[in-house]
DNA sequence: GTCGGTCACATACACAGTGTATGTCAGTAG
DNA sequence: CTACTGACATACACTGTGTATGTGACCGAC
């Protein structure tokens, strides 16, 4: 197979990477709802014509943007988790992972932002499941299983596993370029502490011991300001 | 002040709440998007110029029901924190509040799924800080400075939890009613376990123990499926 | 080579929805 | 009673998606 195209087949598929790369530009800068299919097609010196040619809708054009960012990601993620020497350290190089590509301003917004919003929670959760959805639920799945965490329901922790480190990566993406480093290993710290507490030895219902909680007779109020409940 | 208000006083903020429980109604069952204002008008039998009298524009009119939907529950979690007889357990009772919060499929949809469609992550995001978002930070604020939690990054791990919290409240009100309980406690013992993970006694860097580590010699490859990488 | 067909795109139009400018009439103050 | 203000309704302009139709370049057959 493959064998050789014709020009006109060679013409068509770069007019269709074309304004794949055109419309992820604009996506991933402009967002999906302020991004036209007239300016995506101008970009590269068609018309709408083109783009309802090889997109059957705006929809359809922004999930082929995604599944495009979703398969280098996944294929990633996938690595740098089997190439660990165990299911734990797996786990951590994946999330390390999973970070790095979060600060890929492109995926990030693609992905995380415009997703939902273009393909509905619903949709954009659905197609999670090929992908980066998908690769932490069998991850969490495989360490519940060989006792590397507590027996928790895996669709739970994977869920919120995975929206956790999704939005540290959404939001590191957003900030500014020079405060990422740092941002980072903040991020970073706070995740790896969380998957930590799912580990079968820490006792999540045994009181914290705080060097303040005898002290002097405060009322109940313990800080947080008062809301108006009008 | 709030003397006795005219009749046109009266029937004008009548409409203005007719209109804002109408606009709720649709923003919740359908969504942003989907609902025309035109639709909106005509369920309290009247027309768009009265929603362009009462609010600026579409996405003023969205704000208006979110900030509804955000004051009431804001003052339940705050109130919730605050009975508690200490920091500790207050953030437990909030949790508890925030997870029967999400239940309301209303507040789920309107806050969690339109809000950052309708208002942009950003806008979305800046007022949540006046808001759920705001007390979950001031709470990890706390309990870090008193001792009970790691001394992490207030911000990221604020975020972090937040949105952690969010999903699994988002997701229950997304599944059938029937489901609920049951995922209402699975997802409550992994936020548990997480926010345990943030206590200060947690060694995050240790390796879990597991009865399978040190089991026949397997290759790198771990169990997740091979990845296509085209 | 040329001829009919097809494929890749352009052009033109229908439709929905937001926002805005203007009209109208009840209610209120003097 | 009158003049005015405020609460809406009506009409229109504009933007953007989707669809139906047109057109010219390429491709295989003879």
């Amino acid at each position: 197979m493959a064998v050789v195209k014709s020009r006109r087949e060679q013409y068509s598929e770069a007019t269709r990477a074309a304004l794949l790369a055109a419309a992820t530009h604009r996506f991933a800068t402009l967002g999906y709802a302020a991004t036209g299919l007239e300016d995506v097609a101008a970009d590269i010196q068609a018309t709408r014509g083109a783009v309802y040619h090889h997109f059957s809708s705006k929809k359809a054009l922004f999930e082929a943007v995604l599944d495009e960012q979703e398969e280098r990601a996944t294929s990633r993620l996938g690595a740098a988790y089997r190439a660990a020497p165990d299911p734990w350290s797996g786990a951590l190089a994946a999330l390390e992972a999973f970070l790095d590509q979060c600060l890929d301003p492109v995926y990030s917004r693609v992905v995380w932002r415009e997703g939902p919003i273009a393909m509905g929670w619903q949709g954009w959760h659905h197609s999670e499941e090929k992908y980066a959805y998908g690769l932490v639920e069998s991850i969490i799945g495989e360490l519940v299983e060989h006792g590397y965490l507590a027996a928790l329901p895996t669709a739970a922790a994977a869920d919120v596993t995975f929206h956790a480190i999704g939005t540290a990566g959404h939001r590191m993406a957003e900030a500014d370029p020079a405060d990422r480093p740092r941002l980072r290993t903040e991020y970073g710290a706070v995740l790896r502490r969380m998957l930590a507490g799912l580990r079968p030895d820490v006792d999540p219902d045994r009181p914290p011991h705080s060097e303040q909680q005898q002290r002097s007779g405060q009322s109940a109020d313990h800080g947080v300001g008062e809301q108006s409940t009008p």
